[in-house]
DNA sequence: GCTTTAAAAAGTAAGTT
DNA sequence: AACTTACTTTAAAAAGC
């Protein structure tokens, strides 16, 4: 019916597996990993099988950040912490895991003029500048979340830290655009 | 009471002088750019009201100055480019623009994009056009904007398509290049938006 | 504010072939 | 002219400048 193809495409969370890393450490024991304490505070961590990216800090904390889904945000965790054992290091037994954002795409199936919605949307609250950006930017408040909106009726829905907050915002800006008559 | 009539003197020149130079600011800008005087006049009000909203804190006056001046010439429909007020400016084109949206939100601007047609008479002049392939290119870039040909795509491009249409359709032949250079984007981009545009506007170009 | 990560949307740009 | 690669925008966390 109404199949707005929601596509989740990158969950961001954040946990803490120990309560210090020796970055150096980890840098020369897993391979392909990269630490430049000058550049960044963080070690950059890139694993396959779920694909995710990871950012460890010398505090114990960790960013995990490009998984398709919050499962796998689950996984790959596990499988690290797993691997720093297998290292030697010892790791908090169950971290608790924070998403704190999810990008997600949809699909209006129709073609929209940005100029029209711009208006009807109150230039208040939007940000449309063609030159910069193909983009219209609509900033939502009830769930708290940014859509881009682009003339072909694709959607990037950021800033929800539920797979429901990208579906209710897609929902929002659905029923504005019906509302208008822009649809 | 003598120290507080001191410091209300030492703010009152420090603001004085800031306000003179970001105005002298504006006006090297303006000239650089070639614009009239009732822009830079628009832009010192904007940059004005900036100032009395605090909206300064934490930007550089070069930075607010530039974004001012941007959003004057949108404002009195002669728009110049993000980039061509960053060469003018000591300021990156991207500080400009965050500084823009920055002050079009606060000081409740309400501008809308730039229409394509503004560029018009600026870059027929620049490639020596005359009346007649402006209107034509106006004309196409009204049809245009009717069928939906404009939404995310960059102003300058579809208006310098839409140039390079009228020029052959009036016998007034310009080579993408030489469009490409006054509207300041790339031939390849002229090539898909008059591609575009011919296509849906039923045009036909014989070259 | 910046630095680093990942990912999508669509337009524009730049370098190769 | 095609391809490829890359940059524009959005969000969010981490530690430090």
């Amino acid at each position: 019916m109404t199949d707005y193809n929601i596509k989740i495409e990158n969950v961001v969370a954040s946990t803490k597996l120990a309560d210090e890393f020796d970055l150096t450490k980890i840098e020369a024991e897993f391979e392909g990993a990269e630490y430049n304490k000058q550049k960044f505070p963080g070690l950059v961590y890139r694993v396959s099988e779920p694909k995710a990216a990871f950012l460890v800090f010398t505090s114990g904390k960790v960013v995990c950040t490009g998984a398709k889904n919050v499962a796998d945000v689950h996984t790959v965790i596990s499988n690290m912490a797993k691997k720093l054992n297998e290292i030697g290091i010892k790791t908090i037994k169950e971290p608790e895991i924070t998403v704190q954002n999810i990008v997600a795409s949809a699909d209006l199936h129709a073609v929209l003029n940005l100029n029209a919605i711009a208006i009807g949307l109150g230039l208040e609250n939007i940000e449309y500048e063609p030159e910069q950006f193909p983009g219209l930017v609509y900033r939502i408040d009830k769930p708290k979340v940014v859509v881009l909106i682009f003339s072909s009726g694709k959607l990037v829905v950021t800033g929800g830290k539920t797979p429901e907050n990208c579906a209710e915002g897609v929902e929002v800006v659905k029923q504005q655009l019906d509302s208008m008559g822009l649809l | 009471r003598l120290r507080k009539w001191q410091r209300r003197i030492r703010v009152s020149n420090a603001t004085e002088r800031n306000l003179a130079f970001a105005l002298s600011e504006l006006d090297r800008m303006a000239s650089a750019l070639g614009l009239p005087r009732t822009v830079r006049e628009t832009a010192a009000v904007v940059y004005r009201k900036a100032v009395d909203k605090n909206l300064i804190r934490g930007r550089s006056i070069e930075g607010v100055a530039a974004a001012a001046l941007y959003a004057a010439c949108r404002q009195c429909s002669v728009p110049r480019t993000l980039d061509e007020i960053g060469e003018v400016s000591r300021v990156s084109r991207k500080e400009i623009g965050r500084t823009y949206r920055f002050i079009s939100r606060e000081l409740s601007l309400k501008l809308m994009p730039t229409s394509p047609i503004d560029y018009v008479p600026r870059f027929c002049s620049g490639l020596n056009l005359k009346g007649e392939v402006q209107s034509k290119g106006v004309e196409i870039l009204r049809q245009a904007s009717e069928k939906e040909l404009t939404s995310g795509r960059g102003p300058t491009g579809v208006a310098a398509a839409a140039i390079y249409i009228a020029s052959i359709l009036c016998g007034e032949r310009r080579t993408q290049r030489e469009v490409a250079d006054v509207a300041g984007v790339t031939e390849v981009t002229i090539r898909n938006r008059y591609k575009e545009l011919a296509e849906e506007l039923d045009i036909e170009i014989i070259l």
